[in-house]
RNA sequence: GGCGACUUAGCCAAGUGGUAAGGCAGCGGUCUGCAAAACCGCGAUCCCGGGUUCGAUUCCCGGAGUCGCCUCCA
């Protein structure tokens, strides 16, 4: 079965194929860092984890980027009023954002370039525009001339007629005196030597505007064409418009074979942003008892990456509930998979449902990563293991085809053994002496002191169960 | 004003030209010393109106509503 992935630039779900077979280069647009990244950043780095994930796992063998924005007029802003260095800044918020990425199970890509590390590569490009009259030189700083790049607007399906300038009130007039036309957009942006951040370059002293620095680190690692660039959707325009822009103007090659954008997190009807101090970071989250397995699960599981989701914190507990599930039945086959079940041999009902809860996921993340549908198919054999070990119609062996479908699920999933199988899986001699007490009490009827022993282990975060093959335990 | 997306049970959500997966919550039951876990059972005029069709939630047209983008926001 081949992978199908949206493209946005086509708009529609087609058969991936990379440039290199079998290799899959990727850059994903990564944080400004002004500011801690929230979850609805997240849930784009989510997406795209996903997508690398479910890549590997069907054989492919991933080259990602994410760059690192370390430099812009926010940051110099804060930065100013601060009286720090840009590096003294977003030192913090940098630490801070692969903290989260680590709690998310997010895969650390190959290479996260900083902006402020390859202003040369920058300034390199932005001459090469200037040389062949893509850009040019106005009052210190340069822009990209719009004009010269015929294929404008191809991504964003915006044409020139249709964008009024200002219409999201987001622009400051000024900036655009100097300008031949109103599309175009800064290069390169002059500055003062001294500045907080300026460096030298043909043009005088100055720093590189935002779209840039994507172009040159991408095309820098991976390559001038490169097979799927990742992003927010609100990235589509002008960013990812103006990367093309400027990288195909430069090099006369494709720039990226594959736009992958992921839908916005709404909360209370809008979109989450750091601007409209609407957000949420995962710290809050846990803080307020969440876990980052429940956050990774609910944004990723529960609705397709292409289609908005509505952020309500309630919604966490709901998914810690139903990632619970998967987590037990985790648990359920670890258990019985070597035990003493009698073994069903290759007619194992339980085998059969695996398989298909297998084909099943595997299927719907082909079609476009569609996890919903893929879920749906992993819960199908949860309910049916449960049903058939309930029913003692299930062997050893096809707990341990069930155990190995959730691994497999679970490549991409990356929620469900770790929270199946605690970090720290020995009782220590004390818990275990409370242990057999308490056994010890049930077996003499005592059922009061059994059941304080059960509240007090509760307290220390271990969950007494007691099931026919006997009692079980687990830390929350 | 331009472009685009979405509207499926209390909530989240998948999906199909032949009357609709899954999860969460709820109710009833089974199991259990109790609990937990688990299982079984119960729920949808698929936003509205028209059209095409033997048949539409699914295709087309119109409408309503929600949301996004329209120059530095993932």
């Amino acid at each position: 079965m081949p992978i199908r992935l949206y493209n946005s630039l086509t708009q529609e779900v087609g058969v991936l194929h990379p440039l290199h077979p079998g290799r899959v280069h990727m850059y994903t647009c990564g944080p400004t860092v002004h500011d801690r990244a929230h979850i609805g950043n997240f849930r784009a780095y989510l997406a795209e984890d996903l997508l690398r994930r479910h890549l590997e796992a069907r054989g492919l063998k991933v080259e990602q980027v994410m760059n690192i924005t370390d430099v812009d007029d926010k940051i110099i802003a804060k930065a100013t009023a601060r009286r720090q260095t840009l590096a003294e800044f977003t030192a913090p918020f940098i630490e801070a954002f692969f903290t989260d990425l680590k709690r998310l199970g997010i895969q650390p890509a190959n290479h996260f370039p900083r902006a402020t590390e390859y202003v040369g590569a920058m300034v390199a490009l932005v001459e090469q525009l200037v040389a062949t009259g893509h850009a040019y030189e106005s009052e210190g700083s340069v822009y990209f001339r719009v004009e010269s790049f015929p294929n404008y607007g191809r991504l964003s399906h915006l044409d020139a007629k249709g964008l009024s300038a200002g219409a999201s009130g987001r622009i400051d007039s000024d900036e655009y005196e100097a300008k031949e036309a109103v599309r175009d957009f800064a290069l390169w942006k002059r500055g003062t030597e001294g500045d907080l951040a300026a460096w030298p370059s043909p043009f005088g002293w100055g720093r590189p505007g935002w779209h840039l620095e994507c172009s040159a680190m991408a095309m820098e690692l991976l390559g001038a064409s490169i097979d799927i660039h990742c992003g927010g959707v609100d990235n589509k325009f002008p960013h990812h418009e103006n990367e093309i822009a400027q990288s195909e103007s430069a090099t006369g090659k494709p720039f990226v074979r594959l736009w992958f954008h992921v839908e916005h997190l709404l909360v209370e009807g809008g979109k989450m942003a750091k601007s409209q101090g609407n957000f949420m970071t995962l710290t809050t989250l846990m803080e307020r008892g969440h876990s980052p397995l429940a956050v990774r699960y609910h944004l990723l599981g529960n609705t397709h990456y292409r289609q908005k989701l509505h952020f309500r914190e309630e919604d966490l507990v709901g998914a810690s509930e139903s990632l619970d599930r998967l987590a037990t039945f985790w648990r359920r086959c670890a258990a019985a998979q070597g035990g003493d079940l009698k073994t069903a041999g290759s007619g194992d009902p339980l085998a059969a449902a695996a398989q298909r809860a297998r084909d099943g996921f595997e299927a719907a993340m082909d079609d476009d990563l569609n996890l919903p549908r893929a879920m749906g198919s992993l819960h199908d054999l949860v309910r049916e293991g449960n049903r058939l070990l309930d029913e003692g119609r299930a062997g050893g062996d096809g707990c341990g085809a069930a155990l190995l479908s959730l691994r497999i699920a679970d490549s991409r999933l990356a929620v469900i053994e770790r929270a199946a199988v605690s970090e720290d899986p020995q009782l220590t001699g004390e818990e275990q002496q409370a242990l057999a007490r308490r056994e010890e009490a049930r077996r003499k009827g005592n059922f009061s002191k059994a059941d304080r022993i059960r509240d007090q282990l509760l307290e220390l975060g271990i969950v007494v169960e007691d099931t026919k093959e006997g009692t079980r335990w687990h830390r929350l």
